[in-house]
DNA sequence: CGACCTGGTTGACATGGATCAACAACACAG
DNA sequence: CTGTGTTGTTGATCCATGTCAACCAGGTCG
């Protein structure tokens, strides 16, 4: 195993307060005396590398993670070697929920490029939202968010065909990036079309296609991984029935 | 729209300390006097008949449910009326944890059987948790396990083939009802071979044809719902190659 | 009792996406 | 610049599952 330790960032005591993805982690909606309190929150940070492992499935559950930059995808892999990636977070995303329940990690969250995390001890946590209503509030709040958007992911792999759930994925980066900040219309993917299906439940040729499908009607403009989205609407009209059966 | 307002049951006092479910419901893992501390938290009971919602999409979310007896199901719709059945719960586990991200529901939950709920005020939940450690560890837990769960369904929707799935499901239900003390050979299932389908992301027929190949191949003994689980092993290598490719 | 309804099974056939294979675009090392 | 590995695209073919349709079993109601 690689060397990964978290590096612990000497002034790192105004963590929170200082931050300015307030208004996408942890801390969102809280008040500014209560963030003030959350600085001792955040015990390190650490730098990812690019294809490394944040964590792993099975490594003893001890922290959750706020992504401060970059991007993450987490998967499960069966014996045979099958992967299902389950998500791609981005800045102001947490991960790591997955271990609280049995305190081992149930599945691998690995960086897509080069990333940082604040590393946010779990029992800390914990010891803080008995103490803070806002940040109790905030937390039930991401985990709850994380089972909608699960909900969601199924009934995109259970009742979507393949063009829809490109099209749905789409949208859901384009308003990711929208909150972020940045274009809604136009953005760089992270993942490989091999991640992409895997996330949809699709071969990569199934991706790729539906990707130039997309572009010969106009919906959008693929140029590897860089995208620009021509047509919102279209592609919005695409999950809502296509054969309205 | 239906009456179904909650029930209130006088002499519900004791609702969690008498409660045979301990082991298996919010309360596991917690001390004795912290448990009777929780008599409060269960603010009615509720019986909802076969067939008919709990809470549906777009209700506001005041409660979470732990279910005393019976069968649910949770599902999302989409626009055009297709279906997707998030999971199906039973005795013992909780519902409406999706309600608290946005506090209204995302999902509908729907009695498979008539069934009955303990209605647990999410307010007076929150302030117990600050209050009792072990409850809010618990709860935390209960959160958790749903996003692994689900993270198991996306597995299951997005990379296992039609017999892969409905093995894994048959070996999820038998391991919940034995966990239950019931049998983990014979059991009887409350769902449709469409809500199944829905589940699996596969059409009923599909679900009937791989029921009745499991049954050939000396498997199962498949007589309508009611199934009787003949080669826990072979269900079990079903899923962990066909085909190690 | 028979009529009707819902849910389940089975067969014949159609098709969306998987598979296999060739090649193109790009990234990076030397 | 060239050579090599990785990622993406496209075409031809195949097959697992969907679709459509007939029929069966059991439960309910008059």
């Amino acid at each position: 195993m690689k060397a990964t330790a978290p590096i612990t960032i000497a002034g790192l005591k105004k963590a929170c307060s200082q931050c300015n993805l307030l208004e996408l982690c942890l801390p969102f909606g809280m008040s500014s005396p209560d963030i003030h309190r959350l600085d001792e929150l955040v015990c390190a940070q650490r730098k990812v590398k690019r294809q490394q492992p944040l964590y792993r499935t099975g490594d003893p559950f001890e922290a959750i993670y706020a992504i401060r930059t970059g991007w993450f995808k987490t998967d499960v892999l069966l014996e045979d070697g099958r992967e299902q990636v389950t998500g791609f977070q981005m800045t102001g995303e947490i991960l790591g929920l997955d271990g609280i329940s049995t305190e081992l990690h149930s599945c691998n969250a690995v960086a897509l490029e080069d990333s940082e995390v604040c590393v946010i001890s779990y029992t800390k946590l914990e010891e803080l939202a008995r103490d803070i209503e806002g940040l109790q509030h905030q937390f039930h709040k991401v985990m709850s968010r994380e089972i909608v958007r699960d909900h969601g992911v199924m009934m995109l792999l259970g009742s979507m065909r393949a063009e829809e759930r490109l099209a749905a994925f789409l949208l859901n980066m384009s308003q990711r990036f929208t909150t972020r900040g940045f274009s809604s219309a136009e953005f760089h993917l992270r993942m490989t079309r091999e991640e992409i299906g895997s996330y949809l439940g699709l071969k990569l040729e199934t991706v790729s296609r539906a990707f130039s499908r997309f572009q010969d009607e106009g919906l959008v403009a693929v140029q590897q991984k860089h995208i620009r989205i021509l047509d919102n609407n279209g592609l919005r009209k695409l999950i809502q029935h296509q054969i309205a059966r």
